[in-house]
Parts: structure tokens; C-alpha cells; sequence
DNA sequence: GCCCTCCATGTTATTTTATAACATTACATA
DNA sequence: TATGTAATGTTATAAAATAACATGGAGGGC
């Protein structure tokens, strides 16, 4: 984060995942953050969970949960689908990690802390992928849900495009 | 909101699907707009394509690749699974269709005639679905794209809750 | 008309994503 | 320690999607 990189704009809280950042941070506030938010619930942040949410964490980008479960295995845990989908539903159903429908992966929560409704810029050439906060009830989905009598319980918001930095390095290059 | 049920507010097209409608027309409608788009762009309107759109036209649901398929099958198409794909990802690429990400499913275009950003209406009692317009770049996603840099070429905007008439039919009751 | 090319369709096989169902183990606490 | 509940392990299968190659049909140039 050089400075003025991440610049809110209309009161958006910036997004992580294009711009730079003491990566290990990231890691690890994670964790404690997910340690925390399942201590006050009375939650079990079991070693599987953990070590999903670690994964997940060590990158900006969303993983498919059969490359979580190959990981799993290397590290010793159960290698079999139900290990990693179960695991994956802890997370995303206590806000610690989210689906990307696109994708049919998975991310880590990069705001934690408070309920949120998550939207997710996807780079289509490096696979990072950044996670904002979305209004959509403030939108003209909000308008047509209101006109029409929709109450909205839970949105999907995803973004494709070029983060800045494959804009900068060049057009259309593709991922190295 | 008893009158006026589909009262446009701020501008926005008023969504088809949850309000009563004529559907023979949607149907009748949805074919003739995709036989002049096709015409005019010099696309070919094959009969399994134009059956898919049919099959589509029918819902204002979303429907699995594989219940198209069936579909496909009994009015004597070919009945494999890429068979179904094809003519989805033709009629998807033109604009005559969206997948529901959501589901992994694929509903009929609502607004075929001009170029627009779709968003999405999910009953999860009913399993309706209505297409409204949504401008992603105007709200907090937009404001998060422009503050990073990263370039929005396709949005995903889905929203999961209760129709109007499920709400109405009853507190949570399950679809019959 | 004939050939040629392109595009669409048909078909087989496989890959990727996800869940059902049941057995076993770990944890809490009465 | 007995007992209930939640988590994990494991087997099997379902659901969604695509790769790869063969066949057929519509149009254009000759």
C-alpha cells in the first residue's frame, strides 16, 4: 500500500486484493479474526476449518474446493470432497469466506468483522480477485425489488474485468 | 404497494415475471425478437436454438441444462449433454438468454432488444425468477472499480429472497 | 450443378463440482 | 462414566460442464 493506492471514494471502504500489502497480515489477522468471531459465538474453529480458512487466506484469489482438498491432504487432513465442502460451509455460513457463484470457488472474508453485503471484483486474466462492499438495495435493484414487492435476503454481486495491475503490464497479456 | 404493482420507480424498467402478464405474448414475443436480432446480426436461428429459447420462454424460471435437455429429448432432439450447451451458449452469447449463476441454471432474456446489464430476482420458495436492469458501475461497486483501477467488463447481479406472492401466499410456506 | 468450406449437430467419453448416506471419533456435561 | 451432540472420515453417487472427434447441411465460388 504506497500511499493514496487505495483512496475511498464516497465513503467505500477500499478494497484488498489489487493493491499492495504486508501480505502476511493478512494471513494472520485473519485467523485471529475468525478465532475471535468463533470464541464470542460459541463456535468450534476446529484444525480442519482453520487450516481451510489459512488456505484461503494465503491468496487473493478464490480456490476450488478440490484444490483446498489437495492441499488438505498434504497436510495430512482427510482427502475426500465431503472434508473440504464441509469445512467450506462453516466458513462461508459464519461470514469468514464467501462463494464466488462465478467461479464455483471459494475466497476468504476480507472484512470479517462486520455483516456485510460482499461484492467481488474478478481480474479474468490473473484470477485475483478483490471483495468490496455492495448497496444493492440502494440501486435500481433496490428500486425494482421495492417497486415490485421483493424482499431481498442475501445478493450476489461479482464483477469481471482487468485489475489495474494486467491493465498496467500491458494490454491483454495474458496471466504468466 | 396493492396498486400499481409494477409502478416504475427512478426510471427503472419495471421486471416481468412475478406480476400477472399475459405469457402467451412472452413467449410469441420473445421468438420474434430473436428471429429479427438473428436475422439482422446474420446469426442463424436453428431449430434446436430456437426450441431451447422456447423451452426457456415458457418459465419465467430458471432451468437446468439437464431439464432442458429432457425437454430436448422428447420433442425429438439430440438428447446429449453438449447438444443442450451449444445452443445455451449461443443463445447466452447473443443476448437472447442469461445464466443464473446462483442456480446453474438458464433463464430467457426479458429485455432482448437492447444491450443491458441484467440483474436478477430469486424466489427461494417459488423459484421464480424476474429480470430487472441493474447499473453496477453507478453504485458502491462502480465507486470500488474506479478507486482500485480495475476495468468492469461484466457484472453478475443476483438477489436471493421472497416474491410478492410467496410473501403474500403466507409466512414461509413451501411451494405446492 | 458441383465442389468446397464453414458451421452446426450428433455422439462418446471424461472432467469438474457437489452431495447423500452412514460409520466413527471427539467433546461437553450431567 | 454414561450419554447426547457435533465433527470428521469414508464410500458411493449425483449433477454440471466440456473435450474431442465424426457426421451432416447451408451457401458461396466456379
Amino acid at each position: 500500500m504506497t500511499s493514496g493506492s487505495s483512496v475511498a471514494q464516497e465513503g467505500v471502504t477500499p478494497p484488498v486484493g489489487f493493491a499492495h500489502h504486508d501480505h502476511a497480515t493478512c494471513v494472520l489477522d485473519g485467523l485471529s479474526a475468525a478465532e475471535a468471531r468463533c470464541t464470542s459465538d460459541g463456535l468450534r474453529f476446529t484444525p480442519v476449518r482453520r487450516k481451510v480458512l489459512e488456505i484461503l487466506l494465503q491468496e487473493h484469489r478464490a480456490l476450488g474446493a478440490y484444490v483446498i482438498l489437495d492441499r488438505l491432504r498434504d497436510e495430512g487432513f482427510g482427502s475426500q470432497p465431503p472434508v473440504a465442502y464441509r469445512a467450506l460451509d462453516f466458513l462461508v455460513t459464519n461470514g469468514l469466506a464467501h462463494k464466488i457463484e462465478r467461479l464455483n470457488a471459494f475466497i476468504a472474508c476480507a472484512h470479517p468483522h462486520e455483516p456485510h453485503a460482499p461484492a467481488f471484483m474478478i481480474c479474468r486474466l490473473c484470477e485475483a480477485v478483490a471483495e468490496a462492499q455492495s448497496s444493492p438495495a440502494r440501486g435500481a435493484l433496490g428500486a425494482a425489488a421495492r417497486a415490485t414487492g421483493f424482499r431481498i435476503e442475501r445478493t450476489v454481486v461479482e464483477a469481471e474485468g482487468v485489475c489495474p495491475k494486467c491493465a498496467k503490464d500491458g494490454p491483454e497479456a495474458e496471466r504468466t
